[in-house]
DNA sequence: TTAATTTTCGACTCACCATTCGAATATTAA
DNA sequence: TTAATATTCGAATGGTGAGTCGAAAATTAA
């Protein structure tokens, strides 16, 4: 009798244990700068533990893009399949992602600035992150067409819009960080198209 | 007779070519990734001889750094001392810095991305990059008063810009790199205060 | 209880890399 | 030319950290 469902529920939650050890000591320690020793450590593990349950540091770098992508594109189906038309859904997507990253501090910054740093072969996450760049660039085309955005170039507004959004949850301060009423003030304004008015 | 000018001169010729070499490295290799050898490679020195010009390797980061930010702003200083007005300044000191980034590929990433990687704990070229802050943030204050700008919370305005200009300049694909033009209209559009018109 | 299986772990190995050494070569000044 | 000084470098050093080993403890199934 190979493993029992206990097991198996059992493994998944010392997993998680320890990516969230993990992803706590990248918080502190930058990406490069997290030793195995020190995931050990912060998830209550030896490190010959670790190796267990993951097959090296790589791997578990990849487990938490790979959850953490998941999550966020699951948390924005509802909201993109609901579909208000491409301005309304394109504020809805952007203000779930900002309450995501409300919830979880530290995740996104990870998941948005890890690929700039480490280059893997196989990216399983890069299947999510495409697929919500992907609709997002739609979204933005489509409002484009429909007279709902400026009349740029979408791959500019794009860029524009994802360096504004990281700008806005990512490179908080200590400060308060950004109400949702403000970001929604700030997007209303700045993506309501002049010539419209 | 300690040294003549031409030695010293000669000397600073080496340690840029040391830097540009190490910038190389560090754009295909990363900033960790990054070794010695290889930085002594690219420049075409042996490693120990790196040492004889600077003392450590994280020197040669904060040299780097160092170097940047004193360009950058000293190319910007003109422009903002020109003065005309805090939204015109505002797009040109935006124009000027994409302009930088255009001539010395690379080396702008490194300096808005490094710190988040790397945490020293002197940090000279700090004080440029507050100045330059610090200008743009007086620039967006006073051109809200003066009704040149939609009148935001000044902070998540510049969180915003901050944001929008990464995206528009260091987020760039292998595609073309964004005009300048494109630049423009899309600052034009997006920082017009649409109570204006 | 006992044997198989699962889980845990500290100590060890091994490669890599920043930094140093010490000697060689080149340049300068007399 | 000669001695002092400046520059260069490959080879050694030392520390760090990813990944492995082999044995112990815990759990399961009979």
């Amino acid at each position: 009798m190979p493993v029992s469902k206990r097991q198996l529920e059992e493994r998944q939650v010392r997993q998680e244990r320890i990516l969230t050890g993990a992803l706590e000591v990248f918080k502190s320690e930058g990406l490069e700068g997290a030793t195995m020793d020190e995931i050990a450590a912060e998830s209550g593990f030896g490190k010959a533990t670790l190796y267990y349950y993951f097959h090296s540091k790589e791997e578990v770098f990849a487990a938490i893009l790979e959850n953490g992508w998941k999550d966020i594109w699951s948390s924005l189906e509802p909201v993109i399949s609901e579909d208000e038309g491409p301005r309304k859904t394109f504020i809805n997507v952007l203000l779930k992602i900002a309450e995501n990253a409300k919830n979880r501090p530290g995740l996104f910054e990870f998941l948005f600035n890890a690929p700039k740093v480490i280059t893997f072969e196989e990216q399983p996450w890069k299947r999510y992150q495409n697929r919500l760049y992907g609709t997002i660039q739609g979204l933005l085309e489509d409002g484009i067409k429909a007279c709902e955005f400026p009349n740029i170039n979408p791959q500019l507004l794009f860029k524009a819009m994802g360096g504004l959004f990281m700008g806005l949850v990512l490179m908080g301060d200590r400060k308060e960080p950004v109400s949702e009423k403000d970001v929604e003030d700030l997007l209303n304004q700045l993506i309501t198209d002049p010539t419209q008015k």
